[in-house]
RNA sequence: GGCGUGGUUCCCGAGCGGCCAAAGGGAGCAGACUGUAAAUCUGCCGGAGUAUUCCUUCGAAGGUUCGAAUCCUUCCCGCGCCA
């Protein structure tokens, strides 16, 4: 199999690296907006390039309901339909798995889901997963693997596990198109013997990226940097390593600093969306009532040009009215937030001083500036 | 002028003798949001207190009653129809 990813430096266990893709080269470590439904919600495709986003993902179960993964096929595949030519990771429907627990019933050969759209009920098996994948043509597609609440008994997590491995196995065996890279998600929760029998296994099977998924699902914020302090650094040295779902500024720069490469959330899309700017120091909640008379930007130290050119009074008035525009802003200063925060610490591994990085960004980010 | 009908907490609007500080919306205030069923959800929303508590309130003033936003009288104001 040919290697995507090149590690090009270390600083602490935070890694630098590029991974190449059939639509374009990502340098890590990388957040990658959500794009669920083929799009990022309240950004144009012209605003992720003008921020620089490399990839973003998409989702299989949201497309595979609406429009359907054939028409995306029909349409030319999801980066034509969608008119974004840069990487994009599909994830599995795995996380709905999780998410529409209420909705699902999992079973050896796959999920039984109940659309949330209209009743109707379909099945998400490996092999599905992968064919909707395959239809969408994304340069990252992710197994098909159940996503656990936590917490849950360790026996609960080891029959998780092993379902996912046997999944893991249904997945690799699919045939994608040739660009495409079959990532696999490690489960255990936050038991490392778990963790490590199931990414030693996932190993054996030989992929090109390596993913942890089942956290920030209801564990402690505490327990899971613990276990990414001492997982992370165990997981190949030379594949991507790719954080799922995760997560805040803080979250992110934690994985960082434990080995990651990859992340994707949708908080700064959704709380933007909720009234939430996410700055230097701290998130800031534009609907609070002492920003009404405010002449300053949402973030002063910020220079995206919502913050060049919008006040706070202005922006909480379109906020408390409901105006699309609000959310669109927001959204914009999130994800260039995100973006520059990660190319920030890109820099830092680069020239050897990420520790020095991340201290000074969690004091800055934890001094509650706005509260 | 006559008849009818109504004035409820920031707004709209239920209540029509005790279970009423008063339903439900809205607005307002605050919080949550981690591989997006989310431009969503939760809490507070007369004042004071941690509280089973107390105080002030349903146009105004009087009255009936053990007890009134709810019944009676007068007054003020709004709306409708008829002259």
């Amino acid at each position: 199999m040919q290697e995507i990813f090149t590690l090009e430096a270390q600083s602490g266990q935070a890694r630098a690296g590029e991974i190449v893709t059939a639509h374009g080269v990502i340098q890590t470590p990388i957040f990658m907006p959500v794009g669920t439904r083929a799009s990022v919600k309240g950004m144009w495709q012209e605003d992720l390039e003008e921020l620089e986003a490399q990839i973003i993902l998409g989702n299989t179960y949201h497309l595979y309901l609406r429009p359907g993964h054939e028409l995306i096929a029909k349409m030319g595949g999801l980066h034509k339909f969608m008119s974004w030519d840069r990487p994009i990771l599909t994830d599995s429907g795995g996380f709905q798995v999780f998410s529409l627990s209420d909705l699902n019933k999992v079973t050896e050969e796959g999920v039984k889901f109940q659309s949330h759209i209209d009743g109707s009920y379909h099945m998400l098996s490996p092999e599905k997963s992968m064919e909707i994948q395959k239809a969408l043509g994304s340069d990252i597609v992710m197994i098909f693997d159940e996503c656990p609440k936590l917490p849950a008994t360790k026996e609960t997590l080891r029959e998780s596990m092993e379902l996912t491995l046997r999944w893991a196995k249904r997945c690799k065996e699919y045939e994608l198109q040739e660009h495409q890279n079959l990532f696999s998600i490690i489960q255990g929760g936050l038991y490392e013997d778990l963790r490590e029998e199931c990414m030693e296994r996932l190993m054996e099977m030989d992929f090109p990226g390596y993913a942890l998924g089942g956290l920030s699902v209801g564990e402690k914020n505490e327990e899971m940097v613990s276990f990414l302090n001492s997982f992370a650094p165990k997981m190949p040295k030379h594949k991507p390593r790719y954080l799922m779902g995760v997560g805040k500024p803080i979250d992110i720069l934690n994985g960082i600093r434990a080995g990651i490469d990859m992340f994707d959330c949708v908080l700064p899309t959704r709380n933007a969306r909720n009234g939430q700017f996410l700055t230097k120091h701290g998130p800031l909640n534009i609907k609070n009532q002492r920003f009404t008379e405010d002449e300053l930007p949402a973030d002063p130290d910020c220079e995206c040009k919502v913050c060049s050119r919008y006040s706070r009074s202005y922006i909480r008035h379109l906020t408390m009215v409901g105006e699309y525009l609000a959310g669109q802003l927001a959204t914009f200063h999130n994800i260039h937030f995100y973006l520059k925060m990660v190319r920030d610490a890109r820099q830092a591994i680069f020239e050897d001083r990420f520790e020095d990085f991340y201290q000074q960004f969690v004091k800055d980010y934890t001094s509650n500036k706005w509260k």
